[in-house]
DNA sequence: CCTATATCAGGTAAACTGAGATGA
DNA sequence: CTCATCTCAGTTAACCTGATATAG
């Protein structure tokens, strides 16, 4: 397994590698998040993890480790936050009592309601020059890089 | 300006957002690249900061800043330990006093060519799926969204 | 006994804010 | 005078490691 050439550009320079340009995307998309939750006393990883759970809505703090590539003490920390907060609150699973299961509290779900379109019309504001089908690609490409490295 | 509806998956879940499933990409290739540099003394950010160097050979702390969507004052802590390290320079902008260009030196030159190969394989490994086609293609939905938040 | 989960304690890197010095 | 740059000091969020308790 070799790695292709990096290719030139007109300028001169080198191309950027594409690990780097999503780095640069993501590090543009946290930017303009955190300025959209700057009041709302929620960062923008704390926002995630409750989109996360808004899509799952049965997940352990380890699930929610697992699931964003971090060690379950760091996933803890956010969930103890969030439970402070009272936007989630946690259960004993019926299923495994060693396990803690997050759900949304009313207050949560409210905030989502009021947060979502706004994170949505930064999404948009993202793929403006983007048609549908450019976006199902995008989308796939994404994916299937992701799926590269679980394997 | 309206957000179009996210799509249901087969599993009856919501399909994730886009924001979401970069800054997904992004983590699997900050966790990958955190394994790979862990016994180099440098963190990913600091690689990160030494290959933009490495491209664009001439700039202050100011400019790798702004090129990064950090604060000034960020990308100085950054500078300093790389410094501190023996891997990058800095000296007065004959041109404009106030600024301090920074440079690699030698050593920074070799923990390059040391490291950016292996970190070459592991861009080989994330887009394994992907043909040349796919390649090009992806690198240009990431600058297009990167662009949008540009404007 | 071993593994998975949760928790506590402590440490580090990396961002932030705010204030101040200096050069263009 | 104003603006950009760099620096210093302090804070915070978010990750890490390591140790411990407990349920399966």
């Amino acid at each position: 397994m070799t790695a292709a050439p990096r290719r030139r550009r007109k300028s001169g320079g080198l191309e950027p590698s594409l690990l780097y340009v999503v780095k640069q995307l993501e590090l543009a998309i946290r930017a303009h998040l955190d300025a959209l939750l700057k009041d709302s006393g929620v960062t923008a990883l704390q926002y995630t993890a409750l989109s996360v759970l808004e899509r799952t809505p049965t997940m352990s703090a380890a699930d929610l480790a697992r699931h964003s590539f971090v060690r379950a003490q760091s996933a803890a920390d956010l969930v103890t936050a969030l439970e402070r907060r009272g936007l989630i609150e946690r259960a004993v699973d019926p299923a495994n009592r060693r396990r803690l299961l997050i759900s949304l509290t009313e207050e949560g779900t409210r905030f989502l309601e009021e947060y979502d379109p706004l994170v949505a019309e930064l999404e948009e504001q993202m793929l403006h020059g983007l048609g549908p089908r450019d976006r199902t690609k995008f989308r796939s490409l994404l994916d299937c890089c992701r799926r590269a490295f679980a394997s």
